[in-house]
DNA sequence: CTTACATATTGACAAGTGTCGATGTGATGG
DNA sequence: CCATCACATCGACACTTGTCAATATGTAAG
């Protein structure tokens, strides 16, 4: 089994020195959204109409094969950045914006708090 | 030449489907910060004394060979996180907050506003 | 059961990437 | 000049990764 990235994560990169563990940990993060084709696959379920999109609906317009998408598909739900959930045939995606606001603020304290 | 990163950048990825084109600039950025030494390097960088550190002062604490941090440090020159300033025989580098808030941006709007 | 369909898994391959040793480039100091 | 130091570039290599064709798995319909 190899390292589960969707764990916890995210220690600040502008608050400190990242030790060489918390760094691979952030690394392997952003290496997930480091790819056009899931870059695509991410902002069409956060597009799509119920806030879900089914795998079916995303092949065609990501333009790559299906076993392409459904590897792509797989990468973003273990990095905890999409849920999946299986209804009859169909596979249907979700956002999980909590793990965005994650790897935001990963890349630096709130942009300007009011004091 | 080949493409060079450091242009402009970053249409969100929560809002509206991106096109191939966005997709690959956006994730060109992301995979600059996916490595481990270069986080490491980043933040080390963040977190010097005057705001710009030495390279001669990061080579030890990254554990990578002096030519392996010159080109880390190149790449995020390249991709506009870093500038670099050469003063004698040493070089400089300070961070560049305005690329930093533009890569968090592009994760999704500001997290919450008041309303 | 059989067929059809949506998705996941496997195997293979070309291209990309992090790493280091060796070497090149410039600046400083004797 | 010549030696030294800081940094960049080059060449090579192991390893990773995005991609697709082929195939497997699982669900629904007849």
């Amino acid at each position: 089994m190899e390292r589960d990235v969707a764990t916890l994560c995210c220690p600040p990169v502008t608050a400190g020195v990242l030790g060489e563990d918390d760094a691979a940990e952030l690394a392997a993060l952003f290496k997930v959204l480091a790819d056009p084709a899931r870059l695509r696959l991410l902002s069409m379920v956060a597009a799509a109409d119920a806030g879900e999109a089914c795998a079916c609906d995303l092949v065609e317009p990501v333009g790559r094969s299906q076993p392409t998408v459904s590897h792509h598909l797989g990468l973003l739900v273990e990095a905890g950045l999409l849920e999946r959930e299986k209804r009859g045939k169909w596979a249907w995606y979700r956002v999980v914006p909590d793990r965005l606001a994650a790897l935001r603020e990963a890349l630096g304290p709130v942009p300007a708090g009011p004091r």
